[in-house]
DNA sequence: AAGCTAACGTACTAGTTCGTCCATTAGTGG
DNA sequence: CCACTAATGGACGAACTAGTACGTTAGCTT
């Protein structure tokens, strides 16, 4: 009795329970980063005991490589889905720089992660292959359409398909990555609703801007109006 | 005996000792983050004791506060030295992106500690009034090219200085913030001189290219030769 | 329905880490 | 030259935290 065991809604339910761990783990290690997050704390917040997680993921360092590799695994799913093939390759790199924008915007939690990854050098994602094969895929449709940029004309800037997502990365991770101090030091929450689309747009404005050459070679040459 | 207590040569410097705790905390704190940064480990760094670290900074936390401001000073002096007045927009503004490059190129830890802080949500940086009015001077000298730019049609785009500000600290703080998660995902490292040069001008290239708006007004009508 | 195993909970430990107590020395003023 | 204070050092303690030993229960299999 107590409560029904019924199939559907069971209390012993371990995808459901590592499902939880790892959710309620990366908002802990997001914000507190790897050192500051508490496993206890973490405890606490879930409907199980810190056994569990001892009992699924072995330890605090193994449970933190988890949550990286779920997180990123989000991305490269998001960017698989990503068809840019039939536009033209102004509009192909804008929408791309578009949808990183959306996507990171979207995921606050997963720029966090990154970023205390990079405090520690990234050790832990060095070590996981899973996920250092990432980065191949997005390079390679960014040079497809730097290819088809440059045979069409539109492109006339001579960077290559790492840092044009360098670039793009950049515009969209900082409003996240830096919002706070951005906010204290400059009264402005980047992240605010009325400035979203603002920003949504700067940042392909800027990516097609560059490709298209309008820096240097075109400077006080080319007038609006 | 033993060494000579000269006037200039004295092993009792109150400043001396200050300043190589400020030193060697911020490397420690850049390195593990707050957290996970150690008061020991820091007192094994240098030519004093833990004692020491009390006695002049009383706790960890307005340690790590003492480093931010420190830190967030030298930009400020850095930024104060920027004579841009003279030049037209465009170079002007372009010369503050590279200024800003390689300011951040030369103080990663800076750009560490920063991260750091936007993992803490800004807390300390929001406490310490001395450091929530440095954002001022530079977007007013932004504001002053931006008018000038557009004064002479050569600017058509219309963001404000925060947001001009925002993209070049975006373009200089990504490579240096990011670049052993990039690292390892694109094999790639950024902040590796052959990368430097390009780097620098593709920052200042786009950012000027943006403003001169070559984006979607121009796309498709603007050839190269 | 009995037994077996995956899933779960409680209470505890060992080690670490921030911070302090107390003693000592360098340098300076009278 | 003596006393007084700023500066320094070493050893220690209290609190926290990752990880574990051991016991319990749910639910499936046969």
């Amino acid at each position: 009795m107590s409560q029904s065991p019924a199939p559907n809604g069971r209390r012993r339910d371990a995808e459901r329970t590592r499902a939880e761990i790892l959710e309620v783990a990366q908002r802990e290690f997001a914000r507190h980063g790897y050192a500051g997050a508490r496993v206890d704390e973490m405890a606490a917040l879930m409907r199980t005991t810190k056994r569990m997680i001892y009992y699924y993921f072995g330890a605090k360092e193994k449970l933190y490589i988890a949550v990286l590799e779920k997180a990123y695994t989000e991305v490269r799913t998001a960017e698989s889905t990503i068809d840019v093939q039939h536009l033209a390759p102004v509009e192909a790199i804008r929408t791309l720089a578009e949808l990183t924008f959306d996507h990171h915007d979207a995921h606050p939690d997963f720029i966090k992660l990154v970023s205390i990854e990079n405090i520690h050098q990234a050790e832990h994602l060095r070590r996981s292959e899973m996920l250092t094969n990432l980065g191949g895929p997005v390079t390679g449709l960014i040079s497809q359409i730097l290819e088809a940029g440059r045979a069409s004309g539109d492109f006339v800037t001579d960077a290559d398909a790492v840092d044009v997502h360098m670039m793009i990365s950049a515009l969209c991770v900082f409003r996240i990555a830096n919002q706070y101090t951005f906010g204290a030091l400059f009264g402005r929450d980047l992240t605010a609703p009325e400035h979203r689309a603002r920003h949504r747009e700067m940042t392909g404005e800027a990516v097609v801007a560059y490709l298209t050459g309008n820096g240097r070679r075109l400077s006080g040459q080319v007038k609006a109006g």
